[in-house]
DNA sequence: AGATTAATGCAACTAGAGTAGCGATAGTGA
DNA sequence: TCACTATCGCTACTCTAGTTGCATTAATCT
């Protein structure tokens, strides 16, 4: 949808850009999605609606390059060398993200903009961007010995977001810090219990409690 | 936004409701959310497109009022005695709901709806509604010693339904039977550890593990 | 049965999303 | 500097969601 082989892509091409994106996200904050218009955002941009459309053309292809190219902020990954701590700060990095002012607002729009295959493809890039970075914090769990081997790494980061995404999108429920905390303490006890051991992975493994620290 | 005191309930009206109702779900399963358009469901149901709008105001009071009506099938709540699988087979029924045809349809269409106060406050009357009868299940658990006191109920049941709907809703990957028993299976770890003691509410509980079975 | 009036059907209307053609503007390369 | 052309602005158009006023149908009550 959006032209990602610009021919001309110094000066007013790369200037629209950014005034419209900028717009979009501002409508975005203010009106929220139901309340975005192509022309609210043309006229925010200064440009007209035709560009819009042939440039990005539609409201989803708009909101999609505005998140993208929103979330070149990426969270950092926590490091602390416990896995408890680890988690808990990654949680609160997503509970940041979705109740940011700009950053919450996106993600609403990404999740309020139906369901079309362009949609789905785009959050799981979003979803597959942020875990390969995450990634890392479990692994090094596992070589620790504070998370036993053959634990499903992925199922674990889905754990811990889940519950966050989970309160703000389908229950429409205020997200506090203290549910984030939760959310990765819950995911982090049935991670050591070892719950999340894929049993066709690691048939001979005994899949009960290991604990290397109290 | 939907007619709650029929002057008329006899005859006509409720042969029209059900009829437009039907309709709405039908086309939903057909052409998904974003193909339904108020025309063709009156189309469908035979009735004019005037009084959809009258009756139902928008396309969303539509799609609330099939969902609410739809909702008087309700999931059967397990009793087996043993928490683990309570849970187990709860999550199972919520990824029935979520992968069944009529009611998956409707589940996605009222996520994909938009975001109105009105769609809000459907989603938490429909998780409150199955909230009420799933309360129960571990409030069973807590008396019979299986989970410590002072668990926070309402968390618990958040955090098993939550990975599947992050998985549908948000991820937009295919629901396996096996990710509803991890849901479970993490939660009842988690649960049996003590991780969803409310500090606040039970200050003098040790708030460690608390195991009466192995 | 007959009167009353909800509730629906019908047709014409308004508003905004999205499109098409063409002239104007401004990067780009010589 | 100057030609070239990608990109944009402008105007007018189509299409569909949603609204309005009035005629018609049928549920309810006596």
């Amino acid at each position: 949808m959006v032209d990602l082989a610009v021919r001309r892509p110094g000066g007013r091409t790369a200037r629209i850009r950014v005034a419209v994106l900028e717009a979009t996200v501002s409508a975005l904050i203010e009106h929220g999605y139901d309340g975005l218009t192509m022309e609210r955002i043309a006229d925010r941009a200064g440009v007209n609606k035709t560009t819009l459309y042939r440039r990005w053309g539609s409201r989803t292809g708009l909101v999609v390059d505005a998140v993208e190219s929103y979330a070149a902020a990426q969270a950092d990954i926590p490091d602390t060398g416990d896995i408890d701590e680890d988690l808990r700060r990654w949680a609160r990095s997503i509970h940041t993200m979705l109740t940011g002012k700009v950053s919450g607002a996106l993600v609403r729009a990404v999740f309020s903009a139906g369901d079309t295959a362009e949609l789905r493809h785009l959050r799981q890039r979003f979803w597959l961007s942020r875990a390969v970075l995450v990634r890392p914090l479990v692994e090094r769990a596992i070589i620790r010995g504070q998370l036993p081997p053959g634990t499903n790494i992925d199922e674990v980061i889905r754990h811990v977001g889940a519950p966050l995404y989970y309160r703000l999108l389908v229950l429409a429920e205020p997200l506090s810090v203290e549910s984030a905390d939760l959310a990765a303490a819950v995911t982090a006890a049935a991670a050591k219990a070892g719950v999340f051991i894929d049993k066709s992975a690691h048939p001979a493994h005994p899949a009960t409690v290991a604990r290397p620290k109290g």
